[in-house]
DNA sequence: TAAAAATACTCCATAGGTATTTTAT
DNA sequence: ATAAAATACCTATGGAGTATTTTTA
């Protein structure tokens, strides 16, 4: 059997006259004729009386229109929702990001994302940046967004684009000697104490602070290491060490705590995207033109501030 | 597009490889390979990716290979019940009945016909006979079952089948100064009052009962109709006269009556199974091969009480 | 008798075959 | 170097056309 089959009986079904449903498929009557015959003898069953004018249907063949209607329809949808999985309005992506990725940028891609594609779902996962370079190699996530070491940062098979670029800021117990000051230099925190993001958790972050330091001409003293910036916050506040944090530690208000500037060319640190640099997926396009067009929207809001 | 390109690619999607999908098909390599591109830019879509050995689907081809296989399902389906439909086990049939129709043969049928067509609905419907002569011929309902009245009984377009003969007995208030007797001729009501169904509910049973009398020499006096059965026993209870009923009526126990056998040739009133003559509908035949059986059975057991 | 479906036959478009080249590992 | 897919070209099946007969109302 094939779809013709179906096509030209549900023509003979509808108009319940051959010579008028061959007009309508654009053949002549006598082929039609043959293939209704050829239908109704591979199903070994009557689908038309022909003992009267107008035709009748069969019992079997009221049955065999309805069904094979529901056959073409599928058809159909298997086209269309193939069609638009290869345009990349549907489907899902998976991403992967760290708790350090600032609130403000996630329901930012989110909204926008669904608002231009509203067919394609977003799976979130919160891994650590280590993990998220694992989860894009083994394809358990399609974009990862986290601070990238400076030096791997395009790391052969990844490709990544920077997403946010965020200032150093200091942060010091209240009751620190340089608490009075609005701007400290980097270069007068070398023999302080430091509290730092853990290296294992967010490596890029902590690479990124250790490499400001060392362009300041100290390496720093890292009294102590923390998992969440809550902690690092805490810990500041009850005096074990001073930590140099992305300015959006700033959104939490901590009793205790105060944030400085940095005087002079002040350091930056980079969240990015980062996503699998052979992957032709469309969808991956619309979701990167989406975080392309929030960070550099981003990044001049930052700029006019 | 037609189902031949759906099993194709069906083929080449299961073996991700040409050669091996070409034997399963028993076809060579190189038409697989010109149908499936054909698939392709139909659908404007690649399916494929070729770039790699072994072949790879992309994403659309995923999603399309699962539409299809559930295009192929849909269709299988549509043959297997047009199938059926078309050999009589599946489907639905309305029957119309009296109430006056025994209790005894409805749960037979049902039980029997459910046995036998797990898969074909039987619609019940109540009517009174005229009405059901209307539905048969209104295709309302497909069978019917009622008393049918002598003369008409195969009237031209429809036929019949009797399926269940019962004898007359007679009914009558305890007190009547015949109910001392076990046998009871009929010439001896000839100046009785009778209740009587009514005739236009029960046109056939009540015909029966007539034509009995008329047999034996006189016309009964009837003094009042009913439509129930229990209505008729509640009058002759209260002496308004008494009636003439099919065995059945036995069943129910009315304070006040008692049931008589008749003396001699004992009349019997029949229930019949009518159809439309010119029906050709395999459910219909099976319905009356149930009904058959059932019948011969039941006339079978009557004969030897 | 007229309209419509079936049959008989003819033709050609295209599915499928064979031989060969190109591509991927 | 080899296995597999694509390409080129050929063959022939069968879908569709034309002419005619049969059927139904």
């Amino acid at each position: 059997m094939e779809l013709r089959h179906l096509r030209y009986f549900i023509a003979v079904a509808e108009e319940l006259n051959f010579s008028r449903a061959a007009e309508r498929l654009h053949i002549s009557q006598p082929p039609l004729s043959q293939q209704i015959q050829a239908l109704e003898e591979e199903l070994e069953v009557k689908l038309l009386d022909r003992k009267h004018r107008p035709l009748k249907l069969t019992l079997a063949g009221q049955t065999f229109l309805e069904e094979a209607r529901l056959t073409l329809i599928q058809l159909e949808q298997a086209t269309q929702i193939t069609k638009r999985v290869h345009q990349g309005d549907l489907g899902y992506l998976t991403v992967g990001f760290t708790s350090s990725i600032p609130n403000s940028i996630l329901p930012d891609i989110l909204r926008m994302f669904q608002a231009r594609f509203p067919s394609i779902s977003l799976i979130w996962r919160e891994l650590a940046s280590q993990p998220q370079m694992q989860g894009l190699r083994d394809r358990q996530i399609d974009v990862g967004f986290f601070h990238v070491p400076t030096l791997n940062a395009s790391d052969g098979d990844l490709d990544f684009m920077t997403v946010l670029q965020e200032p150093l800021i200091l942060v010091l117990p209240e009751s620190h000697r340089l608490a009075s000051q609005t701007q400290i230099s980097l270069k007068a925190l070398a023999s302080e104490a430091f509290v730092m993001p853990m290296r294992q958790i967010v490596p890029g972050l902590s690479e990124q602070i250790y490499h400001f330091c060392e362009q300041n001409g100290f390496f720093p003293n890292v009294i102590q290491e923390a998992t969440l910036m809550l902690t690092i916050l805490g810990l500041v506040s009850g005096g074990v060490g001073i930590a140099l944090l992305p300015a959006n530690a700033q959104n939490i208000q901590r009793k205790g705590v105060v944030y400085r500037a940095i005087q002079g060319k002040v350091p930056t640190v980079s969240m990015a995207a980062v996503w699998r640099r052979d992957d032709s997926s469309v969808i991956l396009r619309h979701f990167l033109s989406v975080i392309q067009d929030i960070s550099s929207l981003s990044l001049l809001v930052e700029n006019q501030q």
